[in-house]
DNA sequence: AGAGACCTTGACTGGTTGGTCAGGTCTGCT
DNA sequence: AGCAGACCTGACCAACCAGTCAAGGTCTCT
């Protein structure tokens, strides 16, 4: 019983190793969100992935290795979605893409976000350097093409940064603050407000910087 | 020395007891700014008040019933900021007033916010109670008060629900998210920096829900 | 089949934390 | 002055937690 696990049929040594750490980060992403870093025990994260505590200590050396593979994790999921932000796309296009994929991150990696969030406010201790090199790095290219947009009067003369903040913050709103937002609408969003939401945050953004929204879709 | 805090003139019984309970709780909000309620510890505030650990279990019988004394206080606040959401005035005044009272708010309760966020992202163990009393209650004059103003065609048809939850997102992330803020700033924002965001985030949502922002100030 | 690497796990430990308490100090009142 | 009650605090304790370990099981390769 020991090595295979439940219901995996398995495969390669460094395969099952894979699936096994993967286990364990989709627990400990969970448990982290919810508790928060001093909050969570590595017992709970064994409990939620059904391992014995001291097989967390063997695939990961402790607790704060494993944390910082989660919140690695989390990042490289926003940067693939960060990329969805297209360069060369008109700003319709670019933000409306944007705006949509962030939308569909906060449905779908709700725990993660959180993580993420957590991380931040408590001042970034383990991901500093992140935010210093990639995010920065990230963030100046598309102040530049926002700036670009200005200069050739596509959209409003505005600081691209706060524009930048009030997408992230209210995309990130629906992942961070679910329970506040679902305790408001008595239920978890259904598909049509999810699609809704994400429709009136680009008509708001878009318009509010001098944009026509055109067509919903 | 011991009845005696340092530099606080001696006054009544019941004003030294309260300012000491003040004194404690913030102290408290800090901490669990930074730490979050599993990552503070009592004597983590005790330090930061100057205090041995066992008067705060003198003044607050545990950890748990401290903490929920500082969120309180925080929904408090935060409440009464909500009234400058003025149900009788001109949609662009009324907005315009609350979204600045909020950036303020981030400003200056930068932790009793991120101490909101934690609890919220958390699940609002402690205070859930207020999310489907107090907040529902407010949120509901709130949003009826777009809908009349939708209903008379001064703003655009959305659903009230999304611009407040972007309102909160928008203001909130400057003070929950104020060291990513600080960090791609590399720096504090600069009260110039502070009156530019809020003006922004005005100019978006207003003109985002087709109204027109007016001259700034 | 046998060796050796890899994996699993219950039991244990040293350190930390929330909370207690007894004994002391101070204040205001009579 | 003297007393009662509020306030202060160092020392202590039981519970809990991250991390360790040794013993045993399993897989792979030859």
């Amino acid at each position: 019983m020991a090595q295979t696990e439940s219901a995996e049929k398995s495969g390669t040594r460094a395969e099952m190793r894979e699936e096994t750490e993967r286990a364990i980060l989709d627990a400990a992403e969970v448990v982290f969100a919810e508790a928060g870093f001093g909050g969570a025990t590595m017992q709970a994260i064994a409990d939620a992935c059904g391992l014995p505590k001291a097989n967390l200590h063997y695939y990961f050396a402790s607790k704060e290795k494993l944390y910082r593979r989660v919140v690695e994790r989390i990042f490289m999921i926003w940067l693939e979605a960060a990329d969805s932000f297209d360069t060369e796309a008109e700003p319709e296009i670019a933000l409306r893409r944007y705006i949509a994929r962030k939308m569909l991150l906060s449905r779908d990696y709700r725990s993660g976000s959180k993580v993420w969030a957590n991380e931040v406010m408590h001042g970034a201790p383990i991901i500093q350097d992140y935010l210093e090199t990639t995010l920065q790095a990230w963030t100046e290219t598309r102040v530049a093409v926002i700036r670009r947009w200005i200069a050739e009067g596509r959209i409003a003369a505005i600081d691209p940064k706060w524009l930048l903040y009030m997408i992230w913050a209210t995309t990130q709103h629906y992942a961070d603050f679910a329970h506040q937002v679902e305790t408001l609408n008595r239920g978890p969003l259904t598909d049509a407000q999810w699609q809704d939401a994400t429709e009136t945050v680009c008509g708001i953004v878009l318009r509010g910087i001098g944009l026509d929204p055109g067509a919903p879709r």
